[in-house]
RNA sequence: GGGGACGUAGCUCAACUGGCAGAGCACCGCCUUUGCAAGGCGGGGGUUGAGGGUUCGAGUCCCUUCGUCUCCA
């Protein structure tokens, strides 16, 4: 562990800390230290009132939650006692705190900001993963704030620390950070005022009353300027105040950008907690509420991770912070750990009631408790932010959430569907705050309970599996499952690995734990490494962004004019400006205004053309990377152009509009699913081309083919009525209180743009283009409907000409159906049902009459049988009609009538169709006892047809391609068994 | 995005290194039984997801594709 008072060191030494990836605040500080502690010994602080029971494992070495695990009753007795020893009278309730917060800073000049959905329009983050992620594009100064300071209680998911849940006091996988930001307002002293101000605070008077005297502060070491100000404004005695390195406190985001360092403040909850000596000391007794991060200077593009360049002093200084909600709540509701708030602890209630067992009896469980009530609340906010169960990406975090806690409850002796009440006891927890939680509740609920199911299938098929190994391994006097038995059943079979543990247990059995550690590493590996592999994929954007900063936005002027006169700003071949483009080649060109309306939402680009005086070009893509910017990528077909030529930029008219049809269908159509499927159908994907869309949808049940004919004539009964088509722009409130539908996922900005179709019948908000009136939409044919993974299905669908010459295509189709079966349309379906039943009767008729046959030929050729030296042999041409499917059972019908009481040999051929030649060689068991083998027969004969074959002792088949050979064939096969019997008697 | 597995009768699944597509349950008929539970006998039910390839021969091997499950990122 880096020691904390050797400031050279720590340049030397200091790693780079991407704020992302620790835990906010403290975390995986303290988890270096603790494993830098040694070798897996738990780490006892001698101080320490509570001892835990001795672990084995060393997992258990991070074991921070146990002080009060004595009886579920004393729990509750001890959170009433604690409340007293924090010097805290009341206890305050978590969205009481998260008010206070806010308003504090309102009142302060701050613009308070509604939290972000936890999924965020940056395609790096799964989900959002710190308090700032929102303001980023503020503190980068990419986009000007609304306000120079603001505030908000911003929705945190992280799941890196994922396994730390419940064994620490402190982890949770989803978390409310508060923050105040400046963006080149105040800077460190009010920072620091505001903070030491709001905690310190008498509760009667808006503060959260944290006792002055117990708060610790930590700065960057030659940030004398923080220190002194933690005197100066909070007269913080020097011993209070400590120095960190770079690694804890100093901040970047990893990248060239603003960075500079932070200073922590933490609380002491008592020598019972841990030993004296600060936070650099312990940071369990010492627990880290608010994190200020002082945005000071430019980093540059460093070299390693752990050492970058400092470029200098940044013209806009910029504030942010974060404060842990749930740490405050658990500090001001005198409880242990985030695991037993007013948040949480309702659902350990709930659990106990479910299971029977009680929390503080057993180390184990009272972790899966807090891992059941972590990881559903989780869950509940992420899929009220539209995440829905699936195996990628947030979908896939989801899913992991949901299983985990369905897994601890198994595991808590709890068999029966839980996820509801589970599920309801985190709205009740969090409703208060999160008003969505209540409205869309049955949703949540929906997926959740879904999920429970789709697990219960895997836990079974994953039973079988398991039981299987077990058999395997006892069978061979094995007493552990292998490492590769239990990997295959995670890795293929999705069956927990702490489910194998356990029920292995029961069977008597160990299992080899690290062999499936390294296992789980090595796929690991293949991942990142792939991952890596791609990053290195897309083109730099440094060069638009600084196009973007140098001539601003591109107006888009589309949804009136479909040609607009403009100037062309840049060009750029393969990344990089360059002034002029010749004939021929293919070019990114930038206009200051520009009618094309670049991919987005699920609409396509438009094509068309640019005119300059010396130049034509054709425009075949646009795009838009940056919020903003719109690219054209064009093929010079004519002359040249240069930076600065005024073009006339006209779109492909038609394009335009059969993609506008396409994009107004879809609309209605989302309207109709909804209308017709429940609130639930979201949209989750669009493609929207010229007279064709995609459309994929959540649902959680499948969708009735009648459900999709009634949406269908809704879409075409609104085209009929040829309902009114408008937009029109207003902020992002208004349009929420008119109830316009914005997606998840997509970032809005304050002014938005609003489609509306029939007036209030379908509104959302939606920068496309549109037709002028659904009438212009003609028809909608939906034309196929298929899942693309559980809850999400996707229709497709043909819009105006292209429905109509669709139906014409059936239409001919149909006739020409009708024609050939000779019936009319609406008997078509009887009529051809009818010829595939008569077709299989006749099949089976025919099949009959040939074994039939077959069983006619075999009396003859039974009878025919001669003997060769004892055995009765019967070596002949397949009666003609005999194709080489039939063959063998010929061989076996005419073995049978020799009987079992001499050795009998049956072999025939067949010269089916040209010059393709079938044999099939029995024997009957007799024979066989006397050495002879159908395979070996089929091996000697083979050759003399130029034909191969094989198969076991009793029946051999095979084939050639020269029916020249057969007679050659039938002697080599009598010889085979002449000089057998001879040879072996 | 990268990996693994699966797809066989209405359902649950067998079918060894390529060699006669099967079992249990369900279904239909008959029998046994006072009735029920059940039992006995017989029967129907298959383009082995689809399409190509290799092979004398493919449920099995290879490729493509569709669908489902699953792990990791």
């Amino acid at each position: 562990m880096v020691l904390a008072h050797d400031p050279p060191d720590f340049l030397a030494r200091s790693r780079y800390r991407r704020r992302h990836d620790s835990h906010p605040p403290g975390g995986s500080r303290a988890r270096a230290a603790l494993a830098a502690g040694s070798s897996g010994q738990p780490a006892e602080h001698p101080g320490r009132g509570h001892r835990r029971r001795p672990r084995f494992r060393g997992r258990h070495a991070r074991e921070r939650v146990g002080p009060r695990t004595r009886t579920a009753r004393g729990c509750r007795y001890r959170r009433q006692a604690r409340s007293e020893a924090g010097g805290l009278r009341a206890t305050m309730r978590s969205d009481e705190i998260r008010t206070r917060f806010v308003s504090y800073f309102q009142s302060r000049g701050h613009l308070a900001a509604p939290s972000a959905s936890l999924i965020y329009d940056d395609p790096t983050l799964l989900f959002v993963n710190a308090g700032m992620v929102p303001m980023k594009p503020y503190l980068l100064g990419q986009e000007t704030p609304p306000a120079p300071r603001m505030t908000s209680v911003q929705k945190v998911l992280r799941t890196e620390d994922i396994d730390e849940v419940g064994l620490t006091t402190r982890h949770n996988t989803f978390f409310q950070m508060a923050g105040n930001f400046s963006f080149g307002d105040y800077f460190k002293e009010e920072a620091i005022a505001f903070a030491w101000d709001l905690i310190t605070r008498p509760q009667g008077d808006g503060g959260y009353g944290f006792d002055g005297d117990r708060i610790w502060a930590t700065a960057y070491y030659d940030d004398d300027e923080a220190v002194d100000l933690w005197k100066k404004v909070a007269g913080l005695p020097d011993e209070r105040i400590q120095r960190r390195g770079m690694a804890d406190n100093y901040w970047s985001m990893g990248v060239p950008g603003p960075c500079g360092p932070n200073s922590e403040i933490y609380f002491d909850r008592g020598p019972e907690y841990g030993p004296d000596g600060g936070p650099i000391v312990d940071e369990d007794r010492f627990l880290e509420i608010w994190n200020l991060v002082f945005m000071q200077e430019l980093r540059g593009p460093g070299g390693a991770k752990d050492d970058y360049p400092l470029l200098g002093a940044l013209p806009q200084k910029n504030i942010d912070t974060g404060l842990g909600m749930e740490r405050v709540a658990f500090l001001l509701q005198g409880v242990d750990n985030v695991y037993e708030t007013d948040l949480l602890w309702p659902t350990i209630e709930l659990t106990e009631s479910m299971t029977g067992r009680r929390y503080g009896t057993d180390l184990d469980d009272d972790r899966r408790f807090r891992v059941i009530a972590d990881h559903v609340r989780s869950a509940t906010m992420v899929i009220a932010d539209g995440v829905t169960p699936s195996n990628e990406g947030r979908g896939y975090v989801l899913r992991r959430l949901l299983r985990r806690v369905i897994r601890a409850v198994r595991l808590l002796g709890c068999a029966d569907p839980v996820m509801r009440q589970l599920v309801g006891a985190a709205r009740d927890a969090m409703g208060p705050s999160y008003p969505e939680l209540v409205t869309e509740f049955e949703r949540i609920a929906g997926y959740a309970e879904t999920e429970e199911e789709a697990f219960g299938h895997t836990i079974r098929a994953g039973t079988t599996i398991f039981e299987g190994a077990v058999r395997q391994a006892k069978s061979s006097g094995s007493t552990t499952l292998s490492g590769d038995e239990a990997f295959t059943l995670h890795d293929t079979y999705g069956f927990p690995f702490e489910l194998t543990m356990e029920m292995a247990a029961d069977e008597g059995l160990a299992v080899d734990r690290a062999a499936f550690a390294t296992l789980m590493a090595e796929q690991q590996r293949r991942a990142k490494a792939d991952a890596m592999e791609r990053r290195t994929g897309p083109a730099d954007v440094s060069t638009l962004r600084s196009v973007l900063d140098a001539h601003g936005e591109s107006t888009f002027t589309g949804y009136t004019d479909a040609a607009t006169e403009s100037t062309v700003v840049a060009l750029l071949t393969n990344g990089s400006n360059v002034v002029s483009a010749p004939a021929g080649t293919e070019v990114d060109v930038v206009l200051d205004a520009t009618p094309f309306y670049p991919e987005s939402g699920g609409q396509q680009a438009d094509h068309g053309t640019l005119r300059a005086p010396g130049a034509v070009l054709d425009v075949v893509d646009v795009q838009r990377p940056l919020t903003g910017l719109i690219v054209h990528r064009a093929r010079v077909t004519e002359g040249e152009l240069r930076v600065g030529d005024v073009v006339d930029a006209a779109i492909d008219p038609v394009r335009r509009r059969a993609i506008s049809r396409a994009h107004t269908a879809t609309h209605l159509l989302h309207r109709a699913l909804r209308g017709t499927l429940g609130e639930s159908a979201r949209q989750a994907g669009s493609l929207n081309s010229p007279g064709r869309l995609r459309f994929d949808f959540t649902t959680p049940a499948s969708v009735p083919a009648s459900a999709l004919a009634d949406v269908e004539a809704e879409v075409n009964a609104g085209i009929a009525d040829d309902l009114p088509v408008g937009a029109f722009v207003t902020d992002l409130d208004s349009a929420r209180a008119l109830g316009a539908m914005a997606l998840f996922g997509e970032k809005y900005p304050p002014r938005v743009r609003v489609v509306e179709i029939g007036g209030e019948y379908s509104r959302e908000l939606c920068g496309g283009t549109h037709a002028l009136g659904a009438g212009q939409l003609r028809l909608v044919k939906l034309v196929s409907d298929s899942s693309i993974g559980s809850g999400v299905r996707r229709v497709e669908a043909l819009v105006g000409a292209d429905a109509l010459g669709f139906l014409a295509r059936e239409h001919a189709l149909v006739a020409a159906l009708s024609e050939a079966v000779k019936a009319p349309a609406e008997e078509l379906s009887d009529r051809v049902h009818g010829l595939i039943e008569r077709l299989r009767v006749a099949e089976k008729e025919l099949a009959a009459v040939r074994a039939q046959a077959a069983v006619a030929g075999a009396a003859q050729l039974a009878a025919s049988a001669r003997d060769v030296f004892g055995v009765a042999f019967v070596a002949d041409r397949a009666p003609a009609g005999v194709g080489a499917a039939d063959l063998r059972g010929l061989a076996g019908e005419v073995r049978g009538r020799l009987g079992t009481d001499r050795p009998a040999v049956v072999v025939l051929l067949s010269d089916g169709d040209g010059d393709r030649v079938s044999f099939v060689a029995a024997t009957n068991e007799t024979a066989r006892a006397w050495g002879i083998s159908a395979s070996d027969i089929v091996g000697a004969l083979a050759p003399s047809i130029g034909g191969r074959g094989g198969g076991r002792a009793d029946l051999a088949q095979g084939g050639g391609s020269d029916p020249a050979g057969i007679d050659a064939a039938l002697r080599a096969a009598e010889h085979y068994v002449g000089e057998r019997v001879t040879s072996t008697r």
